[in-house]
DNA sequence: ATGTCAGGCGCTGCCTGA
């Protein structure tokens, strides 16, 4: 079973990009950040006859998550992550797939740092760390899957010096996902890839892509109980190079059956 | 400091967010 994470960065803009790698990859799970869309301009059309059904939660301009399936739509279990009712961004959105908790997320940028931005991702960090730690403590099987925003390590990162004071690489930012890790989420990638940097996102700029001038900020977290059937990490990093491709990479996971 | 995208507004080019 194969699960992945792309932030398509504009669904609309992406779709030709998005319906080839799913015909491509074939993903049992999607999950889908960035779709700048609002509810009702998801292209649930065209993913339909990719042989996709969808959950999504847009929102006009920014943000915006959904959960792709084939032929069924995921059992929506919930969208907005918990322990704010005044936050509007649609950030969250979780769902059950073949008995494993899915949880889709779009963690906040949180540049400029310092700021009210940063103080923002910080505090939806410790929120999605306080839900996270309920799922540890019931055993229950689990995923983590989105674009964190979090460079977790100096390997991570081209060019580490440069990214220090930046919302991404804070010392804060840093703690908050070791923290999480510590509750005992796998982090997939580095799972099977412990030494080599590995990189999801390359920015737009200065050709970095063609450099290889990336960061690893889209993560896959597992939980101890599908700890064990996990079988391979990767990235599908052609993907950047295609024609009016996102800014990240597709990133997947595959679990052996349960 | 730079650079490049998307969407929104509203009609052309500029703004914000990333």
């Amino acid at each position: 079973m194969k699960i992945a994470t792309y932030n398509v960065n504009g669904i609309n803009a992406r779709l030709p990009v998005l319906l080839q790698w799913l015909e491509q990859a074939k993903p049992a799970v999607v999950c889908l950040q960035e779709l700048k869309a609002p509810q009702e301009k998801f292209p649930l059309e065209a993913i339909r006859e990719a042989g996709y059904e969808a959950i999504w939660h847009g929102q006009k301009s920014w943000n915006g998550v959904a959960i792709l399936t084939p032929h069924i739509p995921a059992e929506e279990t919930r969208r907005g992550l918990a322990g704010d009712p005044d936050d509007s961004q649609s950030r969250y959105i979780e769902a059950r797939v073949n008995g494993i908790l899915i949880r889709c997320l779009y963690l906040p940028n949180g540049n400029p740092a310092p700021g009210p931005k940063f103080d923002y991702k910080l505090r939806w960090f410790e929120r999605l760390k306080t839900h996270a730690a309920q799922l540890i403590k019931q055993n229950i099987p689990a995923v983590l899957a989105g674009d964190f925003n979090v460079i977790p390590t100096e390997l991570d990162v081209y060019k580490p010096e440069r990214w220090l004071e930046d919302a991404l690489f804070r010392p804060e930012t840093r703690q908050a996902y070791q923290q999480l890790l510590a509750q005992g989420w796998t982090d997939s990638l580095r799972k099977f890839h412990p030494q080599q940097p590995i990189y999801t996102f390359w920015d737009y700029f200065r050709n970095a892509y063609g450099r290889n001038a990336g960061l690893r900020i889209d993560h896959l977290l597992v939980s101890p109980a599908l700890a064990g059937r996990l079988s391979e990490a990767a990235v599908d990093h052609q993907v950047r190079g295609w024609e009016k491709s996102s800014d990240h990479a597709p990133t997947w996971i595959r679990l052996a059956d349960g």
